[in-house]
DNA sequence: GGTATAATAT
DNA sequence: AATATTATAC
């Protein structure tokens, strides 16, 4: 991914440059698809003593991942890689810290489970306290008005097509049958998404599928930016082979994936490093001239590369910036 | 898990 | 003010 995009140098107030710049910014469809998994060099797997089994299925994988993902951090290999869980938040700022350019998408609401040994770590997530009072009383009783506790909600995500391309192409892979915002939401593998962010996210994207159906050859409208930047596949107009093992379970290898040539699958390689959602508060966290060696190896995605979505509005002029703004200002993470 | 509706961002 | 996007309630 050496060229992503031009950097074009304009000013806060450049408002008035509305000039086809979305494209610019837009990677070509190939380009942004790197989420075929085969993204473990054999070199690496076998040094850190991965076996790569064609067999496996992703969720398998995506579930592996998790052991591997410690085993290399181990190794000190890549400081990218967080020990994350296919869908907790809450190791957030462990290595943001230095080589590592992943950072938290947002505090977490709940309480700070801290883990400071590590007890039970792993396959623990943080779930909301269940009926009744416990989410809106909580957070309105306990929290009150105290904005110095920890009164910060999760920043929205931001759909970027990047992200959006991971998720159709998963949903893709497991056909509209499988489909369901659970299994997208392991199989995308991104750190911070929720199983509520996918689900939105179908929805809004099942709304555009069928409006596109009822229209004959119409071209996606002005409204539909995010989703016209992706082809569906036409694995969504099928049933997906069940996914038999649905959720957590066991997984089918059945892939509704009717593609031949398209082997969808790849949530990306898990055993790598899963996608990470880097919010960039303030404006950028790095700039163009300023790259340190990126080998093609790339095992997480940041925020960094997924803001980049200038059709969104008029934040030209920066890399990335974060969608609303914050309070804060840019991270300290200028050590690279 | 799906849909309706509220909240928020642009 | 209107509309698009995301979150949350049901």
């Amino acid at each position: 991914m050496g060229e992503e995009v031009k950097m074009r140098e304009c000013e806060a107030n450049g408002d008035e440059e509305r000039v086809a710049l979305w494209e610019i910014g837009l990677p070509a469809a190939d380009d942004l698809t790197p989420l075929s998994q085969p993204l473990v060099p054999p070199e690496l797997a076998s040094a850190f003593s991965i076996s790569p089994e064609p067999h496996r299925t992703i969720l398998e994988v995506n579930r592996a991942s998790q052991n591997t993902v410690s085993n290399i951090r181990g190794a000190g290999g890549g400081g990218l890689l967080n020990a994350l869980s296919s869908n907790n938040f809450k190791s957030y700022n462990e290595d943001r810290a230095r080589d590592s350019m992943v950072v938290e998408p947002e505090p977490e609401p709940e309480e700070n489970n801290m883990d400071p040994d590590g007890s039970g770590s792993e396959s623990r997530k943080l779930r909301k306290i269940d009926s009744g009072e416990a989410d809106s009383a909580l957070r309105a009783e306990n929290f009150g008005d105290d904005p110095s506790a920890r009164t910060l909600k999760r920043p929205r995500l931001v759909w970027t097509p990047q992200l959006h391309k991971r998720f159709v192409d998963v949903v893709g892979y497991l056909g509209i049958k499988s489909a369901v915002p659970k299994t997208i939401m392991q199989l995308m593998n991104v750190e911070g998404l929720t199983r509520e962010n996918v689900a939105s996210h179908l929805q809004k994207y099942r709304l555009y599928l069928k409006r596109m159906q009822g229209l004959s050859s119409e071209g996606p409208s002005s409204s539909d930016q995010l989703f016209a930047s992706t082809p569906v596949p036409q694995s969504l107009h099928e049933n997906g082979s069940g996914a038999g093992g649905g959720g957590s379970g066991g997984s089918g290898s059945a892939h509704g994936n009717g593609h031949l040539g398209m082997p969808i699958p790849g949530p990306y390689h898990p055993a790598a490093g899963p996608m990470v959602p880097m919010p960039v508060y303030g404006h950028m966290g790095m700039q163009m001239g300023n790259h340190h060696h990126h080998h093609g190896f790339d095992g997480n995605i940041s925020y960094n590369m997924l803001q980049q979505r200038d059709w969104s509005g008029n934040n030209y002029g920066s890399v990335v910036s974060y969608p609303h703004h914050p309070q804060h200002v840019t991270p300290p993470n200028d050590n690279m």
